[in-house]
RNA sequence: GGGCAAUUAGCUCAGUGGUAGAGCGUCACAUUGACAUUGUGAAGGCCACAGGUUCGAUCCCUGUAUUGCCCACCA
């Protein structure tokens, strides 16, 4: 056997051997690691845990997701080598509309239309899309290094998460925060489906405001396709041009298709300094119009179908595209001389789809929505009183904001990939399913879209056998899935409860036992460490729903790091081109020096600017360690002859070395306990080579030809390496367990699993 | 419209109430020595601008500018 180094590092010929070595040797695991007789904390030792943010079933992974595993891996790695129970649960999420919208690609590369595949088949297909490329990412976090237990993995779609997902969801219903109710939702004409406020864009445009006559008023429109049913006319109170008219006057008035009745609605709501302090309002298709039309309990009217079409109220326009029937419409109404003028560049905000970026059209159809306040409540307190702690700090001003305005939470999507609501309708009464379109008759005989629903006879997990009311047998389950978010909302308690180690995987109330080993030594978690972009989408509501669900935050700590962004500060996108591929860099430069380029100079909530430069600076950094390494592996041969000749005998010198490697290790402990990655991996990486190789070395080279100062030379850099070794792992872990299994001492560990120095 | 952040060497970023730091890049020199994926050294900065607090400000406060981001139902 040899133990001669090559002259440079080959990460290719080491990483999959390690990973290999670790994965069977079980140290994943919290319960394989026994923390050995010499370590203080053997006789109790506490638990660390990170649940994974679970990357997307449906595509491969990304430079965003290499940032978390690198962080969460460095974290994982030292609290394991300071003895604690560590457990980091990976998993995966099947990402219910991102993954639609993948599938739907995938189908169209194919020449297939969704159109042509029934449900059933459909929603088998991306099940069995999704393992495949589950296959995919796991070997890709495995050659990032990722010491999470394997055998802990889940899957939002798995039956227990689904079992604890919709026991949430009937649980919500019972505590009366979840109702079905006609509200206006953000619907995507394209992808056939609503979607969340956070899950719409906002677009400035510039586009004409056109003024109309409205009776003796002047109202601003930028959408005069919608106007056909308007027959409020709102105005301030205290608006004097419009003090001669009364708030309930009635009055009658030509308008696009004929004589309208009109009602004068004074509201407060109105800004008198727009347009001419006088509109009329669409509550079917306008969010505050909407909101006004509910407080003063004011008619609505359905202007435009769900695939973006004017009904039959629109006459003559019935049936077009909204596109087509604008002009037209205005045509008409300067025909008419009800347009009064046009200002051609009025720039407003239009809402888009934030996958398609197709305008999104508000609409009220039944939904299920959360009621978020008293939910949101509880999740600000958490952070009040410090339960949970979110680095960095400003981060908490953004998260309240968000929770004391925050709306209801429409959480059914009419999409087939996801969890079905556990909700049943009597098949006897009026249902139309929010996917069902009624659409309008071309010809003389237009209907209008119903909008009647029935309540569900049961929310529960089981269709009940017959409805309670009728006796009718034909019960149907609603079509619709839940919003992606309300699973994983609930990642941290559901994955844990469903652990391996329970047999039950069920909590009736907040206050209720604890029914699996791994949700009692692992939650609350330690930390949740995720991008910014995310705190609303699933941190907040992580939050809110753990706290709902266990009556107990879901993590002590949050970690929220930025984007990643090339040289030029450019977000990376395949259309751009300036996408770095983690496992292609990891593949051509080592994972080690991948890990460490996402570490130094990334600070918790900025952006970190990565080029292929920095990743070769750490190579290079890998390739130091490895023949500094070389080099006291040259002189650490001993024969008994030469130990017996000369004693350690370290000097003045030797121990003021000897103090900083001491104050490095103190230094690095500390940052990484408060999770300054950066601090700890900047600062290992100047040491190591400008004080330890630059300086010690050189200084030891001329005492290694000295027969008396021998042995002390040798000790010194024996010490020196194996504490920069073990301080180095949890960063660069692959190379400094290769270059510690071929260290001479004996009777050593794995470096996974070696005490960290103190 | 509201909020947040940033502004330090050519580039990417640390940092501290007491004469400014690193890496990369640049330039010069060294070379069979653990390592050229190297070493030694050098050049390079009114720490955005204007006020204030202070014995002293790159750092604390106020304002301004520029840039980036987030939130938002003015038709």
């Amino acid at each position: 056997m040899s133990r001669e180094l090559q002259q440079q590092y080959n990460p290719k010929e080491v990483e999959d051997k390690i990973y290999r070595m670790w994965e069977k040797s079980g140290y994943f695991a919290p319960e394989a690691h026994q923390p050995r007789a010499d370590n203080p904390d053997r006789l109790k030792p506490k638990a660390f845990s990170i649940i994974m943010p679970p990357p997307n079933a449906s595509g491969a992974l990304h430079i965003g997701n290499a940032v978390f595993v690198t962080l969460q891996d460095i974290a994982v790695r030292f609290q394991r080598m300071r003895g604690k129970k560590t457990l980091w649960l990976p998993g995966f999420d099947h990402a219910g509309f991102e993954a639609q919208v993948v599938f739907d690609k995938k189908l169209e590369k194919e020449g297939r239309r969704r159109s042509e595949i029934t449900k059933e088949q459909l929603y088998k297909e991306m099940l069995d899309f999704a393992h495949e490329n589950k296959k995919v990412v796991e070997a890709q976090l495995r050659k990032l290094g990722a010491s999470c237990d394997w055998s802990r993995e889940k899957f939002t779609l798995d039956p227990e998460i689904v079992k604890i997902v919709t026991d949430t969801f009937v649980k919500l219903y019972q505590d009366k925060l979840l109702y079905r109710g006609e509200r206006i939702v953000n619907w995507c004409v394209k992808h056939q489906t609503t979607l969340s406020d956070l899950e719409i864009r906002h677009e400035e445009r510039t586009e004409p405001l056109y003024y109309l006559k409205y009776g003796p008023f002047e109202i601003a429109t930028a959408r005069p396709e919608t106007k056909f049913g308007d027959k409020y006319v709102v105005m301030h109170p205290k608006d004097k041009r419009y003090a001669k008219f009364k708030d309930g006057e009635k009055f009658e008035t030509e308008w696009i298709n004929g004589k309208v009745t009109a009602t004068i609605v004074k509201d407060e709501v109105i800004d008198m300094n727009f347009g001419t302090g006088a509109m009329t309002i669409t509550p079917w298709h306008d969010p505050a119009d909407f909101e006004l039309a509910e407080r003063r309990k004011l008619d609505k009217e359905p202007i435009i179908d769900r695939y973006g079409r004017l009904l039959a109220i629109a006459g003559e326009f019935a049936c077009m595209k909204i596109a087509e029937a604008r002009p037209k419409i205005v045509e008409k109404l300067k025909a008419k001389g009800l347009l009064a003028k046009i200002d051609p560049n009025y720039k407003h905000n239009v809402a888009v789809c934030y996958k398609c970026g197709n305008v999104v059209e508000p609409l009220i159809m039944p939904q299920w929505f959360v009621k978020m306040q008293p939910l949101a409540e509880k999740a600000i307190r958490a952070v009040e009183k410090g339960e949970i702690k979110i680095i960095p700090d400003r981060y908490k001003k953004v998260y309240f904001h968000w929770l004391r305005n925050i709306r209801d939470w429409n959480i059914s999507r009419q999409i087939v990939w996801g969890i079905r609501i556990p909700a049943w309708y009597c098949g006897k009464k009026v249902f139309i399913t929010s996917h069902q379109l009624v659409r309008p008759v071309v010809g003389p005989k237009v209907e209008t879209v119903h909008t009647q629903f029935a309540d569900p006879v049961l929310v529960g997990e089981k269709p009940p056998k017959k409805c309670p009311d009728c006796g009718e047998n034909d019960l149907v389950q609603d079509p619709d899935v839940l919003d992606t978010w309300f699973s994983s909302g609930q990642w941290p308690y559901a994955t844990l409860l469903a652990g391996k180690q329970s047999g039950k995987s069920e909590i009736r109330n907040p206050k209720s036992e604890i029914v699996s080993d791994d949700f009692k030594n692992f939650y609350p978690t330690d930390l949740m460490e995720t991008g910014y972009d995310i705190l609303f989408f699933w941190v907040a509501r992580m939050i809110m729903l753990g706290l709902y669900r266990t009556g107990k935050v879901p993590f002590r700590t949050v970690y929220l790091h930025g984007l990643v962004r090339d040289k030029d500060r450019q977000k990376m996108s395949k259309s751009k081109g300036n996408v770095i591929d983690p496992l292609g860099v990891a593949e051509l430069y080592g994972t080690d020096a991948v890990r460490m380029a996402l570490t130094v100079g990334n600070l918790p909530g900025n952006d970190i600017i990565i080029s292929e430069e920095k990743i070769k600076g750490y190579r290079n950094f890998a390739n130091k360690i490895w023949n500094a390494s070389r080099f006291v592996l040259m002189h650490s041969a001993k024969t008994k002859d030469e130990r017996r000749k000369t004693k350690v005998r370290f000097t003045v010198e030797d121990k003021k070395m000897l103090k900083k490697l001491n104050e490095l290790v103190k230094q690095t402990t500390k940052d990484l306990e408060s999770y300054r990655f950066h601090h700890a991996a900047d600062r290992l990486y100047h040491f190591f080579w400008h004080y330890y190789a630059d300086k010690v070395i050189e200084k030891m080279k001329p005492k290694l030809n000295s027969p008396e100062q021998k042995e002390t030379a040798k000790a010194l850099l024996l010490e020196f390496h194996t504490t920069l070794l073990k301080l180095l792992h949890p960063f660069m872990p692959f190379i400094t367990e290769e270059i510690w299994q071929r260290l001479p001492q004996k009777n050593k560990k794995m470096l996974i699993v070696e005490n960290w120095p103190s």
